[in-house]
This record gives C-alpha cells, structure tokens and sequence, in this order.
RNA sequence: GCGCUCGUAGCUCAGUUGGAUAGAGUGUUUGACUACGAAUCAAAAGGUCGCAGGUUCGAAUCCUGCCGGGCGCACCA
C-alpha cells in the first residue's frame, strides 16, 4: 500500500495562492472560469485539467475540454471553439488555438522569459524555494545501518533517497529532522560475542575491524547449522547484554563504536549527516510502557505464547510485540519510537524510507499505532524502494556476496581522476573535484530510477559517465560556468537585458523548461520521488547543450551576449541548486 | 495458498489526476572539434506498451482473469 501525503490539495491551494513563482495554469484557469462564470465550473476544477501538450507545435499548456462537456452539456470541440472566441490571450499570451477538443494556448514569449529569467536572477540559489509547510516538522527514517554489518550498495538507497526527502522538504518550508535509526540492538550482537569468545581476539578485531566482524558472523552462521547450541549460547549473551552485564555492554559498545566510525568516513564521502543517530538500543528502555499501554487498551493477546495484536479484521497476519520469553520485537521498538519521536518534535508527517520488503510490516504497526487511539497514525508512511541485487542474485553479508558502498565510491573517484587526467589535465583541485564528480555519479545512479523498481547493481553502470548520467548534469553545469567567468558576468540582480534577443527556438525552450523548476520539485515531495528531480535537471541539461550548440553566447552584439548571458546564468543557478537538493556537489570546472 | 510489487525499443528506463502521432539514454550505423569545454551535439534504425477481456468519447495508465520476474506472510530486522 503506498501511502501519500495529504499534499494534494495543500499544493493546489498553495499553488493557487501562495505561490510567488509565475503559474500558467492559475492564468488560464481564472481566464477560463471567468468566461464560464455562469456556471458551476470554477478556477480550481480548470486548474486541475490543465496539461502539458506532447509536443511544441500543439502549444505550451493545453485544456482538453472532454469533462467540461458533462458539465455544460456541449460537445468538445464546441465547447474549444466557443472559449476560443472568448478569451483573450493578451498579455501572457500570444495565441490561443483549438484543435479539436483541445484549447491550445502558446506562451507570449517577452513576459514568460522576463519572468522566469529575472526571478532566477534575483532569488539566486534560492529559487524555487516555499514555504509550504510552514514549519511543520517532517521526520524522516533513513539509512539505518547494521552494527557490525558492512555497509554495502544495498544501503545506498535509503541513504540517498532519505537525504533527498531531507533536502527538497526543507526547501519547502518544512523543518526536516533527520534519523538515523541505526540496527544496534537484537540477537546479532549475541551471535556476535559468542563468535568472538569462541574465534575471535582483540588483535584481530583492531585489526581488521567490519571485516573481521563479518568474518566472524559469517563464521557463526555457518558453525550454528551443525551446532544448534551455539543458537541458545547467543541468545543468552544477548540477555546479558540487555540485563546489563558488564563484559556484554563493553563489548557491544566497542563493536558499535568501530562500526560507526566506518559508517562515519562513508558518510563524510556522501556529504550526508543526521540530526539524531538514536539507534534501536536507544529505545529500549521505552518498551515497556508501550507493552503496558496495549495491555491497558486491551489490544494484547496471548498466542502460541507470544503477545500479539490481532489484526484479521484489517486482512493482516497479527502483528507479534513480544516473544515467548517476553523479550521485545522490531514492531514494538518501532512503536515506541514513533510515540517518542511524536512526543520529542511533534512532527506533521514521519517518513520511514526502507525497502519495499518490510511493508507489511509497516503496514501492520502503523494500524497498531491507529488501534491504540492516535489520530496521528495516518501522518505515519513508509516510503518504499526496490531491492538492490547482483548479476540477479540477492545481495548476502554472510555469503560474502556484497560490493562495499566504500569501494564503489573510491573507484568512481578513481576513474574521475583518471578522466581528468586524460581530458583536463591542468585542473586545480583535482582530488576534490574527482571525489565530487565520482560521488556525484554513484549518487545519481542511484536516485535516477524511480525508487520502486529492483536494480541489478552492475560496476560497468555504476562507473558509465556518459548520458543521462550526475557527471553530464555536473559537465553541463561547469560548461555553463566556464561562459560565465569568460565573460565576467557576476549575475547582478537588476540587470537589463532584452527579452526579444531570446526569440530563438533553442532559447525559448530553455526558458520554458527553466520555468517548470518550482512545480517539480513540488511533485517530487508530494510523490517522496527523487527522480523526478533527477529527469528534470537533464531535460534542463539536454535543452541548455542544444541551446549551446545553436546560439553562441559570446558574440559582438553587446545586447544579445548579455541576454544570452543572463540565460545561462539561469540554467547554471538552478543546475546548481537541483544537484544540491539531490546532495550532489557542482563543481565549476572538472 | 494468501498478500504486495514490477512487466514499455536489443539493454536501462521516462511517460504528469485516464487525453492528441508512446519518448529519452545506452548499444549499432553515420556525421560535427580553426566557434564560448567532444564527459558534448546532430541524424538513421529500433515498439503486438506481457496476454485476454471489460469500463470510457478516449486506456501504457482504471477494473477482472491469466502468464512471467521480485518480495513478504509468528517469535530475525
């Protein structure tokens, strides 16, 4: 079940009255039910009808008329052909056409590129930028890696789609908090000791830190399949930990410690932190309370042994809060994390971004959070995503069949530098713009693809730098920068320029595209969809490299080089502002 | 078995609440660096939108059934 946050008519209404960018369609809409005054069509159901036409010949915003015939009992084309007549397209537009059951509108080119152009120019890095949730707090559950585990390409999604969601919902006049619910408590830390008493020493762990870990969890799970003994031996270190045994706390923390000092140099690599790093240890002490709260509400039953909230009635498997031993379960610490992050920052929305396999079980605690009488039960969503596997095999820590995040992103970077080697030798900084460059293709990878779908991790992909690719948008964005600083233009707001001297079709359709920037990153919050944002900034980047190889840009004519100037200032800004929002660096040169 | 999810060009994917002639990239073939960066651009070729019904003025999109892939379904997270 994919949840979708109410924004539906937030952005209709914001769009409609908030919004400070140029809206189109809020034009045509209050054109278009001024004319039908009479009747009961208003701004708003026009609004929504509005579309794209599929290509530019048609025109740049189209209003199929099929629904408006219900209404007004005409037939389609009738109806075009009547509010053809009727509107004028003055000042905003220079001709309004009908096709068929379509009312076909073409952009007035002056307004539309004085607009667009002088916003970006003067908003600079800031463009696009609302304030639609008006301080509201979003908390959003991402990357939340596994103590003692490697962090592999499997962790990759979350990581980056989470600090996407953190990014655009801040842009947005959200107050973003960011969690990173680290996997540091359960059974594994049991298994983990109990390998290490066993095979492991102190030596070879400072040694060889996760590897080593790994080493000896694999071992354990290999052992365990001959030796069910070595099971309850966990179990039981497992216990100690959590009755706070001293040696079982010590070595739990220093596990922990070495693991999140491996997961630190990645993150650093990413550029992406967190606001809290309370992991699933940190609401241990929380679990309590939520067990006896639904004893109280009567929302507890006894099954096989175990505590269960029974959910037949919603056409789901019961959801288990507690073991036969009466220790807690993931759905329980889920829980009581949702009514402490409630509690702490009163958020509006808490995302959770994790794979599409634990829906249910999202799907489950969420009805059992909406059971116990929380209205802000359906402010919980899980924002899902496809699996990671490899050459179609899952991705297995215990099998050893991982590629590390860490070696992923060194050998991009690696290659980047052998590009820049080869292509631009001369670069100052070249470590740097190679790790961003580098990072910046693994990144986008990743987002690129709508989150829903499994991908098949393959190097050669991971490592491709050309086409629709984070390297295309960053050499797009340092090609326009390097017009820029040939020309020494600064981007003053308040400059003149012609609007008329962008007249040419390349031109004209950077500027259209430049315009739709606020409404997409819109809907790649309202959707939780990065790729949105990720197949806007190449349409940009496709349009600006067609635009480049048409007009050139430093040319005699004082008027039409500054024109020109102040569109590729645009395209650059928002390049810019769009990688960033994706977390990806823009260098101005690579 | 039940449930969730995906199936669009050789490959990877877009396709806006159902709307006009289904679009990119990659690969293949070909062309463009004495023009602001060739990690670029242009052109050609490439599709029974898994299959079959249904709803509708209109379906890649919604509904039903089937086929195929992935995942989940009691003490792991």
């Amino acid at each position: 079940m994919r949840c979708h946050l109410n924004v539906k008519s937030l952005k209709r209404e914001n769009l409609m009255q908030k919004n400070s960018y140029l809206d189109y369609k809020r034009i045509i809409a209050q054109l278009v039910s001024g004319v039908l005054a009479e009747t009961n069509i208003d701004a708003e159901m026009i609004y929504g009808l509005l579309e794209y036409p599929p290509n530019q010949e048609l025109g740049d915003l189209a209003l199929p008329c099929f629904q408006l015939s219900k209404v007004l009992k005409k037939a389609p084309p009738l109806i075009a052909a009547q509010l053809q007549t009727q509107i004028d397209p003055a000042p905003y537009f220079a001709e309004v056409q009908t096709a068929g059951a379509y009312l076909n509108f073409r952009l007035a080119p002056e307004p539309l590129i004085t607009n667009v152009l002088g916003k970006i120019l003067e908003c600079g890095s800031s463009y696009g930028a609302q304030n639609l949730g008006d301080g509201e707090k979003i908390v959003i559950d991402y990357s939340a890696p596994n103590i003692a585990k490697p962090f592999h390409v499997g962790h990759l999604s979350s990581t980056v789609i989470g600090n996407v969601l953190y990014n655009i919902f801040n842009f947005l006049g959200f107050i973003s908090v960011g969690i990173n619910y680290l996997g540091d408590w359960g059974t594994q830390f049991g298994k983990l000791i109990t390998a290490y008493k066993k095979w492991g020493s102190e030596a070879e762990v400072k040694q060889g830190l996760i590897k080593e870990l790994t080493r000896l969890y694999v071992k354990f799970h290999t052992e365990a399949e001959a030796d069910p003994t070595l099971d309850e031996e966990a179990r039981e270190w497992f216990r100690k930990i959590e009755n706070g045994d001293e040696e079982a706390l010590k070595l739990w923390k220093w596990f922990k410690e070495i693991s999140l000092e491996e997961f630190q140099r990645v993150y650093d690599i990413l550029g992406i932190s967190f606001d809290s790093m309370a992991g699933e240890s940190f609401y241990n002490d929380k679990i309590k309370a939520v067990v006896d709260e639904l004893k109280e509400k009567n929302l507890l039953e006894e099954s096989d042994g175990a505590s269960i909230v029974d959910l037949e009635l919603y056409g789901m498997p019961p959801c288990l809060i507690l073991k036969k031993d009466g220790s807690s379960l993931y759905a329980t610490r889920d829980i009581a994390a949702a009514l402490y992050r409630k509690k702490t920052y009163q958020f509006s929305k808490a995302l959770y971004v994790t794979g599409m396999a634990q829906s249910l079980h999202f799907q489950q605690w969420f009805k059992v959070v909406e059971l116990m009488g929380y209205d802000w039960a359906k402010d919980l969503v899980h924002v899902p995503f496809g699996l990671v596997n490899l050459k179609g095999e899952k991705l297995s820590t215990r099998t050893g069949r991982v590629v590390l995040l860490e070696d992923l992103l060194t050998t991009a970077i690696q290659k980047t530098l052998e590009i820049i080697e080869e292509k631009n030798p001369d670069l100052p900084q070249k470590a740097q713009i190679a790790q961003d460059v580098g990072v910046g293709a693994v990144v986008f990878g990743a987002l690129s693809v709508n989150r829903i779908k499994d991908v098949t991790f393959s190097w050669e992909e991971a490592l491709n730098f050309d086409g629709e690719t984070g390297p295309y948008l960053q050499y797009t964005h340092a090609r326009a920068c390097s017009i820029l600083r040939k020309a020494d233009f600064q981007g003053e707001t308040g400059i003149n320029f012609e609007p008329e001297k962008l007249n040419e079709p390349a031109a004209l359709k950077v500027v259209k595209t430049l315009y739709l920037f606020p409404e997409r990153i819109i809907a790649a919050a309202t959707e939780y969809e990065p790729s949105i944002i990720c197949r806007y900034l190449i349409d940009l980047a496709q349009d600006f490299n067609w635009f480049y190889h048409e007009c050139q840009v430093l040319v005699a004519d004082q008027d039409l080089s500054r024109a020109r100037l102040v569109l590729v200032s645009a395209v650059k800004t928002l390049l810019a502002t769009g990688l960033g929002l994706l977390g990806i660096k823009a260098p101005e040169q690579m």
